[in-house]
Formats: C-alpha cells, structure tokens, sequence
RNA sequence: UCGGGCAUAGUUCAGUCGGUAGAACAACGGACUGUUAAUCCGUAUGUCACUGGUUCGAGUCCAGUUGCCCGAGCCA
C-alpha cells in the first residue's frame, strides 16, 4: 500500500519526500499521463491547444452574491495587476479564432488560504467551445472517461496500491453521470437545513453539505445544473424564462471538481448582465464589445486536476496531491 | 475575506491580584569514567512581537499594527 505523507506541513523538508517516497512517485506519473491524454483527447474532438499570458487585467473570479473569491494581485514596475485565476476569457477569444474551440492545461492562482479541499496554485484543464450548455456537459463526461479508461490502461499499479481497488474507475465508466436541476436538488434536499444557504432573499446556494449528500445519493459524478442566475458570475447566460443559469457543477469525491457554463450571447446581454450583477463595466468594456466584432454562442468547463486526483486516488487532502507546495502565505523553496 | 485563539530564553512552555523575568531541554565551562559518549557540578540566557494609552508602576489592563494557528466562507 502507498500512503501520502503530507509532507506539505513542513515545506522546508518536502523535498526529500518528494525524491523518495513512492506517493510522489504514483502522482507524478498520473500527472505525466493526465497531460498526454488531455491533448490526445482534445486531438481526437479537432479542439485547438492554446496558450495565453499568466498576468491580466482582467479576473473572472470576484463575482456574484455568493462569491467573494479573490484573485492574486501583484505588481510590476508599478502597476496592478493580477495573476490569471482562470484562462477562460481569453480561450472565448481563442475560440473565435479556431473552427471547434480551445482548450488550455496551466496553473491557475487563487488568493484564499489553501486547506484540505484548495490551492493556491492549481493545474487548471479548461476548454472553450461553440455551443451550448448540453455541448459542453457532453464534452466534459467524455473528457473525464477518457481520462479514466487512460489511466486504467497506465497507472491502474499506482491507483491500487493506493487505493486498495480500482472498482470506483469502472462504476463511473459503466453509466451516464447523473443529472440534476439546482431547485430539484433543493426540494429533494430540503429536511436538511445545512445542505443550502440563502445568499440573499430567496436567493440560495448549495453548501459542501449539500455536495456530499448528493454525491452519497447519486454516485460520483453527478451533475447539479442551472444554479440560481444572481449566484453566478455575469458571464454565464440566464435560461430563458426562469431566474437560473446555463451552469452546472459536476460533484465527485470532496464536491465540486469541474464547473461549466454557457456564456452570453450578445454585447447587449453582456451589458444586462453586468448591471443585474452589479459590476463596475470599466474592465469589462473588451468582453462587451468582443460580441460586437464577432458574436458567437461559445461555452466552457475548467476542471481542477488536483481535485480529480483526489477523487482518483480516494483521497481527502488536495495538499498531498502537488508536486511542488506552494502556499502564498510563506516563501518555499524550491 | 469574516470569526475565534496565540505571540515570553536557541526550543517547548510557566508567569497567580498590575509590584525588579522562571523551569525543562538544548548550549557553554569544569569534574569524573578505559572515552564516537554518559553522569555529576557549575554558567549565561531575554528589546516579554511592534506602536501608543491607562497607571506611582505594565509581560500582565486598553487600543491599533504585524505575524502565526484553528474554524468558516469561497471556489476547481
């Protein structure tokens, strides 16, 4: 059996783990293989490789009621800027260039505390297409079995030595991942008051509670889509008609290792958008006018790699999943 | 980011009611033993995180700052 040993909790002696134990041995070989067959699966679908500068002007994390993310501001020569917390406007840039769309495998950075479930510097698969939501939840099931029957064929070894078993591999293979609607969750979900949040009046999020009683209910990989539209970022488009998004989180292991969503459409649903979130339009001036130029239906996920490793190797600690610690909060070498 | 806790010797920590700063381990010096070291004796530990306030007097009380820990939040 291999066992981590969260070396993450004295950086200064990680190395040594690192070089020498058979954990980051297993790890460092998922991580080669999860590369290799992100290209060959994005080869297979003609969607196009890309890469974007790290810094930016412009974050997409600090919106919505129920976000208060932060991104990784720095300064260069003087002036702010941030580190990339997403690469997901410029593959909608990308996307526009290409025939099928762009995807994108990097680190992103995040400012809040790392813990047993977030990083600080996470490796990021994000991807961008034309199309709707369906399109890219359909792309985002086949990714994530692609995945699993690749590293079935090569690291099946590693994944039982530390896992005792391969069988949770097959049960996600053998079936459709299961999907649900944000307010049938609620309803199915509603003798548990921790499972919910309310945001603001009548507006409601899901909790990591919620997460895991759905994930207990419905497997791995269960798909909890629409979430209310105050709730999510601008960008994600409102269902026509109802007061949800064209989102979904896909949940397995700890909670939430994929989100995707389907953007909107014209500048002027950019703009509506931008004024029912309430955010301030100066940096976002590009993204209005980008659908002036070329208006296009695209729509994305970004998975987390490390998350998905968790729930590969049945882990619970995300900190034991990195090569290199980083932590913002201390200066690590190397 | 919010909430709570902590900050005293190289290290781990005591420090009562506000009245001259304490222990253990480590370190150093010596003694002794047929010797990679143990044991015994002895020695020194310090901007009590920083800044200000209250007070005759602050490690101790108050405010602010910084750093660390735990929890929550957020997300991928």
């Amino acid at each position: 059996m291999i066992k981590p040993i969260s070396s993450w909790q004295n950086p200064n002696n990680h190395l040594e783990q690192l070089l020498t134990t058979p954990w980051y041995r297993a790890l460092n070989k998922i991580f080669s293989q999860i590369l290799l067959l992100t290209h060959d699966f994005y080869k297979t679908e003609n969607i196009t490789p890309t890469i974007f500068p790290i810094t930016t002007g412009s974050v997409s994390s600090p919106f919505g009621l129920g976000s208060d993310s932060l991104p990784v501001k720095i300064n260069i020569k003087n002036n702010d800027m941030y580190l990339a917390d997403s690469m997901q406007f410029s593959l909608e840039i990308a996307t526009r260039l290409n025939e099928k769309g762009a995807y994108y495998i990097m680190p992103s950075f995040r400012g809040e505390n790392t813990d047993a479930r977030h990083l600080n510097e996470f490796v990021h698969s994000e991807v961008e297409i034309k199309g709707d939501l369906n399109d890219v939840m359909s792309l985002a099931e086949r990714y994530i079995k692609y995945l699993i029957r690749g590293l079935k064929d090569t690291c099946a070894k590693e994944i039982a030595e530390v896992c005792g078993t391969t069988e949770h591999l097959d049960n996600v293979l053998n079936k459709p991942f299961y999907k649900i609607r944000f307010e049938d969750a609620m309803r199915e979900l509603s003798d548990m008051p921790d499972a919910f949040k309310e945001l603001d009046k009548d507006l409601y999020a899901i909790t990591s509670v919620g997460e895991h009683a759905l994930v207990d209910k419905y497997g791995d990989f269960t798909w909890i889509t629409h979430m209310p539209y105050k709730s999510v970022p601008f960008y994600q488009a409102k269902e026509a008609g109802t007061d949800f998004s064209m989102t979904g989180d896909l949940l397995a292991g700890i909670g939430e290792t994929l989100g995707c969503g389907q953007r909107v459409l014209s500048s002027q649903d950019a703009i509506n958008s931008l004024d029912e979130h309430n955010v301030d339009k100066s940096g976002y001036q590009w993204y209005i006018d980008m659908r002036n130029i070329q208006q296009v239906q695209t729509s994305g996920f970004g998975m987390g790699i490390e998350r998905f490793i968790l729930w590969l190797l049945k882990h619970n600690d995300i900190r034991d999943c990195t090569l290199l610690i980083r932590d913002h909060n201390k200066i690590i070498f190397p």
